[in-house]
RNA sequence: GCGCGAGUGGCGGAAUUGGCAGACGCGCAGGAUUUAGGUUCCUGUGUCCUCGGACGUGUGGGUUCAAGUCCCACCUCGCGCACCA
């Protein structure tokens, strides 16, 4: 028996689909126009109209391709897309490609091969996966970071902000010839006083250069052998390693190009508040940046003053000893010759020497991991300096300890301890038996098991005593400064961005250096700088465990490239490029910013195009893309540093809006079952039998199943461009859709998606005849039913769409879909607004459908059905009646019945009455339009 | 350890405002079509039951006429942070 000729079905959605998507493109259907320039199109059916600027974090394209997690989001985005310019949207969804970075290069260096060449054929196949699944992106607007007509911007704002300079009283960035301006007209004074003119070029030069945005330093850094190339701290993990490869890092002083990022810490922190991101996101963040208020205390020791910083000066006569980092640079001059008399065994390491308990508790703490450290956090070690230093404000003598629990990166790396109002320093008090004085006293007397921490009166204080904590912190401060002896102050966590990369495959700096070895700009004209061809473009190899080696940047080897003769004003000179490349994370941080005008080629973009897609929609508000859709996973590189630029360029004049991304969703991500054998061995996920009693086998062997996620290795990868050969792309996108709520994480499961695959087919026979081919819907009046069946989707289907709640328009989709089956004929109308509504979803079948209903000029503008009131009253409501919280009858009853109708109603009900008898009826609670509920005894 | 989020049928999930728990789909069972299998279609499907009902949203308590939803305590899982002074 053969199946009817006309059922729609996978080989049917394989004939329509590609009809439909070269249709697409060549009739460029989902082209936005712009307000101005090349892309700008007044005749557009959406121009001038309101906009929406939607678009997904955009694909690094690896060689192994999508996977059915990837497409996910990008459906999401596209369905969103459609749905709102059906609504009446100028909506702008485009895509691109992030393809600079270490995978490609990685790769090229493993097969010989070169990393652009590599880059092509991956964007090649990623694209072609994409349009398998009908996307509707404006593909005039796709472009490759790697592009130089891209990159060529990327490194034009690098030079704007290597050209800029952060002016703390103004609060905002601002170009760099305004300082040299201040210095020069004496407005500013120079470091040492003395005036500008009387300084040397490079004096001059050096001073300028560090104030830059951009700057070369000589400091610790994130080392890591494994991939041959320092790190910035984002890209390093909790247990100190490699966020990519997991290889160890290790800090080692070198120098490197520093983006100021710590210059907008504050910004960048407020700014969160006007985001519209998941809290979760922002949490991340803000501790990310880390801010800290409090204040700078100065102990004065024979070695000089020791500057703390605390968040509680108020507990500053609670100060019973201090600890320094053990590597802070005081430890050496203030480490004594011999322990005091009376020493504590537990002071002193065992060691008969200061010097020598110091030196072995540096070298055991230097030896230790970052994972070592945190696992013994809860033990507090540390020996004592055999130094004293004097506390400011009571002139108290403390002793003077280094510990690890004091970090060398964190304030000034150095604390005042008070045990009794701070858990870390209660704990290692107590191991080392220090005094514990309290000074803030709560309304309940102190147990002294534990710090203290709440809040409370200030005790044992001098001139504090009686203040609240927050009273005595102002005081505190005032009398450090009127005395000199320390000032209010605010600290981060957040580092300066680490911006140099030894490898090959990034953006080259546009930037040389002359013969004094400082940076000189590449004027503008220059750009863009493009990477030079390179036979052997491999990094130098290290032992991933070798923290004595050192980066050798592989662009140094291509000499002819290094050293160029350049006239950059001031005659032919001969110049040294910089070796290094960009982080991969730098074409991801302004992108968003070029799709709005990818063909300007004399600035980055257009004002005009720029503010119309990102711009405030009015006062107080950030600005930026109107939903952007991605993995949780970028909380703190990506999204942080791509908010960073964008400020600098709010700052210097170039974007109309303080935030990139306004609204942001994280959507899940799609995991898979993996099964392994009696080994441990991965076995393939595909050929796995699943037997009646809940049992996996697989060629008849038993395996155990496990959940996580989908990967070459776990061998349980299903590919979207496969499952639409078997399935077609719209009933994937159905699937996809309707597997739960987008935020959520959910398993793959490739027998549920016939459940999509019968929806789509039933849609179609409800218009065509399977047999025949021929439209079976009739030019009839809906009947009130289906009216109201109809209007109550349109309602539920527009508020789901405009949600993100993909789950719930399918199923009231399929609901409606269902409730037409039963009927003969399907009315038109029905059907049409049905296929409209489907059309975000399954774009496809919806336009062969539309089509075959008579209609012309495709779906993708007509307008989004309108659900009508008036349908969606009902004539009767049926009430649950519930007697003592069971429902125990129900009534129906005319929609516009008053209370007390229904309430007679309800308790003349047989089953109601019955259960009534013999009971006192208390009280009867009329819900109106949901329910009667009696209470009886 | 601290912070955040989540626990609902065999499975994915729905109920977003305190108002009939389990929409929709998978799976499963029965039936129709078919030589058969598959496909497709129809019907049923939370658990228990003495067929009246009883029970049921991680556990225990509470508020309420009414709780998956609110409050308190706890358990489990996931995520983030993790000596940040």
């Amino acid at each position: 028996m053969t199946e009817p000729a006309h059922r729609y079905d996978a080989k049917m959605a394989n004939r329509i689909e590609p009809r439909w998507q070269e249709r697409w493109e060549a009739e460029q259907t989902f082209r936005a126009p712009n307000p101005a320039g090349a892309l700008a199109e007044p005749d557009h059916p959406r121009a001038g109209a309101p906009k929406k600027f939607v678009m997904d974090m955009f694909p690094y394209p690896s060689g192994a391709g999508l996977h059915v997690g990837h497409p996910l989001g990008y459906i999401a985005t596209d369905v969103y897309s459609r749905y709102l310019r059906m609504a009446g949207y100028n909506v702008l969804h485009p895509m691109g490609f992030d393809a600079f970075g270490l995978p490609t290069e990685q790769y090229a260096v493993a097969t010989g091969r070169q990393p652009a060449e590599i880059t092509a054929e991956n964007i090649a196949r990623y694209k072609e996966q994409l349009r398998v699944l009908g996307m509707g992106y404006d593909t005039r607007r796709e472009f490759a970071t790697t592009d130089p007509e891209f990159f060529k911007w990327t490194q034009w704002i690098f030079l704007q902000i290597f050209n800029s300079w952060y002016d703390t009283d103004a609060d905002r960035a601002r170009p760099i010839g305004e300082l040299i301006a201040a210095f020069e007209s004496g407005e500013r004074p120079t470091p040492d006083g003395r005036p500008w003119a009387e300084l040397s070029d490079v004096e001059r030069r050096r001073i300028v250069d560090g104030h830059r945005l951009a700057y070369v330093t000589e400091a610790p850094v994130n080392w890591c052998p494994g991939l041959g190339t320092v790190l910035s701290n984002e890209e390093v993990t909790a247990e100190g390693r490699s966020e990519r490869g997991n290889f160890p890092v290790y800090t080692r002083t070198l120098k490197q190009w520093m983006l100021r990022i710590t210059a907008y810490a504050d910004r960048l922190l407020a700014d969160l508040d006007g985001l519209d991101w998941f809290e979760s996101l922002k949490t991340m963040q803000r501790n990310w940046i880390g801010k800290s208020t409090g204040a700078y205390a100065d102990f004065a020791t024979y070695a000089g003053d020791i500057r703390v910083f605390t968040t509680r000066p108020d507990t500053l006569f609670g100060a019973t000893y201090m600890v320094l980092a053990p590597e802070h640079p005081l430890v050496d001059a203030l480490t004594a010759e011999t322990w005091p008399a009376d020493v504590p065994a537990a002071w002193t390491g065992g060691h008969d020497t200061p010097a020598g308990a110091v030196a072995a508790y540096r070298a055991e703490a230097a030896a230790k991991t970052d994972v070592e450290r945190q696992a013994d956090a809860k033990v507090k070690t540390g020996v004592f300096t055999g130094g004293y230093a004097t506390n400011p404000v009571n002139g108290e003598t403390i002793p003077v300890f280094i510990a690890d629990y004091v970090l060398a990166g964190y304030g000034t790396g150095a604390i005042m301890a008070v045990p009794a109002h701070d858990e870390r320093d209660f704990a290692f008090a107590k191991a080392f038996g220090l005094p514990i004085r309290q000074v803030i006293a709560g309304a309940t007397p102190w147990d002294g098991e534990s710090a203290y921490t709440s809040d409370g009166e200030a005790v044992n204080s001098g001139f504090l005593d009686g203040l609240r904590v927050l009273e005595a912190k102002e005081r505190v401060i005032a009398w450090l400064v009127e005395h000199g002896r320390g000032e209010g102050a605010t600290t981060f966590r957040l580092r300066d961005w680490l911006f140099s990369r030894q490898r090959y495959w990034g953006e080259p700096f546009p930037i040389v250096y002359d013969q004094t070895g400082l940076p000189v700009a590449l004027p503008e004209e220059h750009l863009p700088v493009e990477l030079p061809h390179m036979e052997d473009f491999s990094p130098k190899t290290f032992d991933p465990e070798d923290a004595d080696s050192a980066p050798e940047p592989p662009l140094g080897r291509a000499k002819d490239w290094v050293e160029v003769e350049l006239d950059l004003g001031d005659g032919p000179k001969t110049y040294h490029r910089e070796v290094n490349t960009m982080p991969n994370w730098a074409g991801s941080s302004w992108y968003e910013l070029r799709y709005t005008d990818p063909r300007s080629d004399d600035r980055i973009v257009d004002p005009a195009n720029e503010s119309y897609w990102m711009g405030p929609s009015g006062e107080g508000d950030v600005g930026g893309v109107d939903l952007y859709i991605g993995g949780v996973e970028h909380a703190v590189l990506h999204l942080l540093y791509a908010r960073f630029w964008q400020k600098v360029l709010f700052d210097l004049g170039h974007v109309s809006s303080r935030e990139p991304f306004r609204r942001l969703f994280n959507q899940g991500y799609i995991q898979a079952y993996a099964y392994t054998d009696d080994r441990g061995v991965y076995v393939p996920a595909e050929e796995v039998e699943e037997q009646a009693d809940g049992v996996f086998t697989y060629q008849g062997q038993k395996v155990n199943r496990e959940y996580g996620k989908i990967g070459k290795s776990l061998k349980n990868v299903v590919t979207p461009d496969g499952i639409c050969a078997e399935y077609g792309a719209d009933t994937f996108r159905v699937y996809e859709m309707s597997m739960g709520p987008l935020a959520d994480s959910k398993p793959w499961e490739t027998r549920a998606i016939v459940g999509s695959q019968r929806f789509l087919q039933r849609l179609w026979r409800n218009i065509v005849d399977e047999e025949t081919g021929e439209v079976t819907v009739a030019d009839v009046p809906p009947s009130p039913e289906t009216l109201r069946e109809m209007h109550k989707a349109i309602a539920g289907v527009r508020d789901d769409y405009e949600h993100l709640r993909m789950n719930t328009a399918v199923a009231k989709l399929i609901t409606l879909n269902n409730h037409l089956t039963g009927l003969d004929p399907v009315p038109r109308e029905a059907a049409e607004a049905l296929v409209a509504m489907v059309a975000p979803i399954a774009p496809h079948i919806a336009e062969e459908l539309w089509e075959r209903l008579g209609r012309t000029g495709g779906i993708a503008y007509v307008d989004f059905p309108e659900a009508d009131e008036r349908y969606l009253v009902e004539d009767t409501v049926t009430y649950p009646v519930q007697i003592n919280g069971k429902v125990r009858g129900r009534v129906e009853i005319a929609a516009d019945a008053g209370e007390e109708a229904v309430k007679a109603a309800a308790l003349a009900d047989e089953k109601v009455a019955a259960n009534l008898v013999g009971k006192d009826v208390k009280k009867v609670i009329v819900v109106a339009g949901k329910m009667v509920s009696i209470v009886a005894k």
